[in-house]
DNA sequence: GTTGTCACG
DNA sequence: ACGTACGTGACAACT
């Protein structure tokens, strides 16, 4: 029988685990003032890489101290290096103890370190056949071990994230193999490990010369066809050194280990001892996982519940649930506009009914329940719940918890849409995940008539069930119950309604604009070809940067990281040079026009009404917009007049009816006026000025409005833009063309002339460096953990989060309001909304309604919110969307 | 699955 | 000195 050998490198990973949560530093201790970062991280490595990789022996190699065979060759080898912190050397002892609960043997051995140890087991491993070896570790070098019968992963950011390394990946991602990563070390040297290679040689030379020689050794054989007078110095000056770091840099693998591959069986958990030491270490969740796993007998955790089976006989027993009720609905795919139902799970407290029968859903008793305004319902996303049943004529009623809801208003971050993630992210771990029950991707399969899979819905209400008092109450202590209760969950039933109503899309339309486009494309085609003197493909970056910058010479003004960047600022500026740019821009548009929104829409329209339905997500931005997918109706065309008359193809459902729409003028703002209570913008909006003009009087110091040419308005805009994204000069320089330099002076100048604003900025900074979060309007909040970074742009990007994210998130806020209040109040009119984008609304309206809805909608919509300066509205209409404008 | 590009507010 | 505008989704190409 085949073996399956894990060997750990504990140093690196340790260290790599503390270092991953540094910035958590202190959210890490127990009781008695252990840190227990690096433990934690280390476990979770455990967790993750045993359940992956299954291995029947396991060992971790620590190293033994600083004193090895290789200090004693090269007395500075890693000297220089900072003395570990002693949050982490605290750590260590602890580590070996959780290795030894967790039935692992650890090892060191002295004047070696850990890697050595590892070398030589897994060499050991490959010579006596029947294993296969897997290493782990955060050190890059270890990948010299790679062969076919050894992978080594290495961590990446986090400490369970890690990156494969097979002979073939270390090929693709080094270019050489895996025995020739001693080679290049030995040429460049390790900074890290403090000893130097040959001088001036690098990463790109030492990869340079090992493609060409292979080895070091034949590198000096040949050492006269070494290119480059300089480097061949280099080389024949530092031979002893490149000698002496190759050999530093080379793993030992004949080292004289004490232990045999025979004392590495792999024991598994020591649930005493383990339960102890998680006890000790306050690690509340392993505690409960490890409840988990202890039932890991398939049957024990499904009976850990007890349910029965709903069929037509026993549905009376719903009868009992008279209050409240936790329910849900299973479909098999993302879109629940269109998905199979697949069963249902239904109950409370230690009661529990679930079926793989959809029609059930038709039995009275069901129905009632589901409909009843009395009951309250807990469920996990009551927009597809709601959206679900209503396909079954059953109108849901009266939710009460909306586990998906209240996760993201508690923390928009980690937010997923699997009941079970959601579940073990608020520490409830007794239900699986979606991806666990039913595999992922092309392995995805649901057996609805397999046990596992009702026992995987009941666990899944049970879970809501659970947590629903828990999470009421941090909802209650974030301050967010009247944001969850009067917005979210409001909006959500709003939302599905507008799916539900979906916008006829004329596919005719649609066809005739696709067939212009195809003809045009193909003369721009043909026009690129010709002058590039051959056939390519345009749409393939990497060509077209070949053609441009390799065969035409084009200068080359920014790079992405695989190669010549080609995007619209790019060509843009390289326009007037070649004819040939122009019509890859033209290329490129009327592509995009096809491809995203012909082609695109034309393969989401329903046959049944010609219309598309798209899904509003909501909880997955950080800001509290909406977004929408499937299609995405929130980015149609409207900046260029080609892309705009996709527009046209978007009418009204019925013959004669008008596509109204009525957007907020500067909500973001206003927003921003009102809450920074700058009394020079204020008045601004209280005197109904256009704010940019404004803007730019007050920065250049003219006398009036009227003063102020297109041109000082445009920049003006760019500034009140800027502020809005939290601005800094070279943002705003690189976006407008203008001089860094100028860019300072005018935000400077802006924060003269509204020095509410410049206070508000610094505020709120301030405030998320002391909370680590900030919040809109309606309590929303953000977590910005960055904000105390080290990480210059981590923390910048964190600052600037910080000041857009109120304003944006309030905007958002805004409209939510807005929209709960349109829905009662056009509830008994024909007249339907169909579209939110951000901030404007798009709906279809009867002729005899017009004169109504052009009052009402504007009303609802600048009444929706009492800020310290108007909100403004404007509408327009017409026969499609295109000429609601 | 990731990257580059481009559509929107 | 650092090296940046904020928030999204879809497509094609390429790994």
């Amino acid at each position: 029988m085949t073996k399956k050998l894990l060997l750990i490198d504990g140093n690196s990973i340790a260290f790599k685990a503390f270092y991953a949560l540094y910035q958590s530093l202190d959210r890490f201790t127990n009781t008695s003032g252990l840190h227990t970062s690096a433990i934690y991280g280390f476990n979770r490595m455990l967790d993750k890489v045993l359940k992956e990789e299954q291995p029947t022996d396991v060992l971790v190699a620590f190293d033994a101290g600083k004193v090895t065979f290789r200090t004693k060759m090269y007395s500075d080898y890693k000297g220089g290096r900072a003395k570990t912190p002693s949050e982490l050397s605290e750590q260590f002892p602890f580590i070996r103890e959780l290795v030894n609960a967790r039935g692992i043997k650890a090892y060191e051995l002295p004047n070696y370190e850990a890697d050595d140890i590892i070398g030589t087991l897994a060499k050991q491993a490959e010579q006596a056949g029947n294993y296969e070896v897997v290493i782990v570790t955060g050190d890059r070098d270890l990948t010299q071990l790679t062969s076919d019968k050894t992978t080594v992963q290495v961590s990446k950011k986090g400490v369970t994230e890690l990156e494969k390394y097979t002979p073939e990946h270390v090929e693709k991602k080094l270019g050489v193999e895996p025995s020739q990563i001693i080679e290049i070390k030995g040429l460049k040297g390790d900074n890290s490990d403090n000893y130097p290679g040959v001088e001036k040689v690098g990463d790109k030379t030492a990869l340079k010369l090992v493609q060409q020689f292979g080895t070091i050794a034949n590198l000096y054989d040949h050492i006269d066809e070494v290119s480059g007078k300089k480097l061949k110095e280099h080389l024949i000056q530092d031979q002893d050194k490149a000698e002496r770091a190759r050999t530093l840099a080379t793993i030992n693998r004949d080292a004289p280990v004490t232990i045999s591959l025979s004392d590495l069986s792999y024991q598994g958990d020591q649930l005493e001892q383990l339960t102890d030491f998680y006890e000790r270490m306050n690690f509340k969740s392993f505690l409960s996982n490890l409840a988990v796993d202890d039932s890991d007998d398939e049957k024990n955790q499904f009976a850990a519940i007890k349910y029965e089976t709903l069929t037509a006989d026993n549905l009376s027993a719903l009868k009992q649930f008279q209050d409240e009720v936790s329910f849900h609905l299973e479909m098999a795919d993302e879109n629940y506009h269109t998905s199979p139902i697949l069963g249902f799970a239904i109950g409370q407290g230690n009661q529990w009914f679930v079926t793989n029968n959809p029609d059930l859903l038709q039995a009275d008793i069901v129905k009632q329940l589901l409909t009843s305004p009395t009951i309250k319902k807990n469920v996990f996303d009551a927009k597809r719940t709601y959206v679900g049943l209503y396909r079954q004529s059953i109108i849901l009623q009266n939710v009460d918890f909306d586990m998906l809801l209240v996760s993201y208003l508690l923390n928009t971050t980690n937010n997923s849409n699997d009941v079970g993630t959601v579940a073990h992210l608020h520490g409830f771990n007794n239900v699986k995940t979606d991806e666990e029950v039913y595999g992922k991707g092309a392995k995805r399969s649901i057996d609805t008539q397999s046990p596992a899979f009702l026992a995987h819905l009941v666990h899944k209400a049970k879970a809501i069930d659970a947590l629903h008092d828990n999470m009421f109450a941090d909802l209650d202590q974030h301050n967010q119950t009247k944001l969850y209760r009067d917005i979210e969950i409001k909006i959500a039933f709003v939302l599905a309604n507008m799916e539900i109503s979906g916008i006829k899309v004329d596919p005719t339309k649609l066809e005739e604009m696709g067939s212009k486009f195809t003809e045009r494309l193909s003369e721009i085609e043909q026009a690129i070809y010709q002058q590039a003197g051959e056939t390519f493909n345009i749409g393939s970056p990497k060509q077209l940067g070949k053609i441009l910058f390799e065969k035409l010479h084009l200068p080359v003004l920014k790079k992405t990281k695989t190669g010549y960047s080609t995007s619209v600022d790019v060509l843009e500026k390289l326009a007037p040079d070649a004819p040939i740019v122009q019509d890859v821009l033209d290329y490129r548009q009327i592509s995009k026009l096809l491809s995203t929104y012909i082609d695109g829409l034309l393969k989401v329209i329903h046959q049944d009404d010609s219309k598309v339905h798209t899904r509003y997500l909501q909880t997955l931005t950080q800001t509290g917009r909406l977004s929408s997918v499937d299609p995405n109706l929130q980015n149609i065309p409207v900046r260029t007049e080609e892309g705009r008359l996709i527009r046209e193809a978007f009418v009204p459902s019925h013959p004669g009816w008008q596509i109204f729409s009525s957007d907020y003028s500067q909500i973001e703002l206003r927003v921003l006026a009102s809450i920074t209570n700058d009394q020079n913008m204020q008045e601004a909006f209280r005197e109904g000025e256009d704010i940019h003009a404004t803007t730019a009087r007050r920065i250049f110091g003219l006398a009036s409005n009227d003063e102020v040419t297109p041109e000082l308005r445009r920049q003006a805009k760019a500034v009140n833009f800027g502020i809005v994204y939290g601005i800094s000069d070279y943002g705003l320089s690189k976006n407008t063309g203008i001089s860094r330099k100028q860019a300072h002076q005018f935000i400077q100048r802006y924060f003269e002339e509204y020095p509410g604003v410049k206070k508000y900025t610094e505020d709120i900074v301030e405030f998320a460096r002391n909370h680590q979060y900030v919040e809109t309007i309606a309590h929303r909040r953000r977590y910005l953990p960055d904000i105390n970074s080290r990480n210059f742009n981590l923390r910048a990007f964190a600052e600037r989060t910080a000041m857009n994210t109120p304003i944006q998130g309030s905007a958002a806020d805004i409209i939510k309001i807005a929209m709960i209040n349109m829905a009662d109040a056009i509830k008994d009119m024909r007249t339907t909304m169909l579209l939110q984008v951000h901030d404007e609304l798009i709906f279809e309206v009867p002729d005899d309604e017009l004169a109504t809805v052009k009052e009402l909608i504007p009303k609802v919509m600048d009444s929706a919110i009492k800020l310290n300066v108007p909100l403004k509205v404007e509408s327009h209409w017409g026969k499609t969307w295109y000429d609601a404008k």
